[in-house]
DNA sequence: TACCCACCTTACCGATCGGTACAAAAAAAA
DNA sequence: TTTTTTTTGTACCGATCGGTAAGGTGGGTA
């Protein structure tokens, strides 16, 4: 019933999500946004709410995206080649040239203005997230001895996280994909070994 | 002659760095700014120009800053010491609650909208210059044989510097200093050694 | 064909953005 | 004390910010 919508939700939203993606939260205008959605203003506050809800949506979308491909990666026999895949997974997307460089969870809103904050700690808790889901990846490996006895969990996700967080800073500054394979390869140098005592 | 400052220009300049600092460029208004440095607007642009010479200025003095410590470690006498120094030492200095979280050359400008590109590129030139310092003393140590042959001073000091950015980062989420040491030695168990072969 | 209802467009809202004109105020120089 | 010079405070500039009111527009339904 009615007149139906003359632009499809989900493309236009994907064109916002790569605004936000490469400008931040604060740096992403409506009227940029609007414009890359090719849509006007009352269509975007009708169609997703507001500036931040419009966020949240574009995330999830973003993670969503991102959640494919790590559960495509946990598939790997040992959190070794999980973690190896996972990285030289990042060097390539972090510099895909179709889309923004970085990640939208660190490029999206990691210093804002105080009304921002709300952003900001959504943020952090998609990074967290992504950690967390390394920890319990490691922590049934360590549990069953597949990983050396004294590694701890919650440093080994940690180390990958920081990894992968700074890989979408250098890929923020112009590093190129292989570049970032090299620092991944030198990472995964550090992986957890048994003694040899 | 004729009437001077009533308020200090390098005091009120740090002030206007933690701001930046904590805010971002585009985050921190120039109402932010006054009002933490104490004075009111036509003085700041009096004094400094506009708001991106006055960020200019700021983040010259937290070059400067870091620049101190960067002389101080290095000294060490091993590449290998210097970094685990340096990293220790960021772990410290990115979460000391004395300041906002985190390294302004990541937080400041990471993502934004067009107008800011230049201080964008400022900010990664930064980074790079740091990167450049690590790779110019890893090269020498490649040269003289002080690290093992075959190691890429390049990739060492991309290494390096992903580790400090993703410090950053993960900084900025919350992460404490303990938590960031315990990545900083775990980083340096990716450092070369020499084939055992 | 006539109706209806949601969508699209235009034009606007108050607030804030970065930046500035102007005059009162104050300290050094005369 | 007067003059001069620079800083200071107030009050404002046009532009843009995020967000919205209202009526024209167009496709379903009858």
């Amino acid at each position: 019933m009615s007149r139906p919508r003359t632009f499809c939700e989900v493309s236009a939203l994907d064109r916002a999500l790569e605004v936000f993606w490469r400008s931040g939260y604060e740096g992403a205008s409506i009227s940029a946004l609007t414009e890359a959605m090719g849509i006007n203003r009352p269509s975007l506050y009708a169609t997703y709410g507001n500036k931040e809800e419009l966020f949240q949506k574009a995330l999830a979308r973003y993670v969503a995206l991102k959640n494919e491909f790590f559960q495509e990666v946990l598939a790997e026999p040992t959190a070794r080649e999980m973690v190896a895949k996972l990285l030289d997974g990042a060097a390539e997307i972090l510099t895909d040239p179709e889309h923004p460089a970085g990640c939208l969870s660190v490029q999206g809103a990691l210093a804002c203005s105080a009304e921002t904050e709300r952003v900001h700690h959504e943020l952090a808790k998609i990074r967290a997230e992504y950690e967390g889901r390394l920890r319990q990846r490691f922590a049934e490996e360590c549990a069953d001895g597949r990983l050396p006895p004294g590694t701890d969990p919650d440093v080994l996700a940690r180390f990958v996280a920081t990894i992968s967080h700074g890989m979408s800073v250098q890929a923020s500054g112009g590093a190129t994909c292989e570049q970032l394979r090299e620092v991944a390869r030198m990472a995964m140098r550090a992986w957890p070994v048994p003694d040899q005592a």
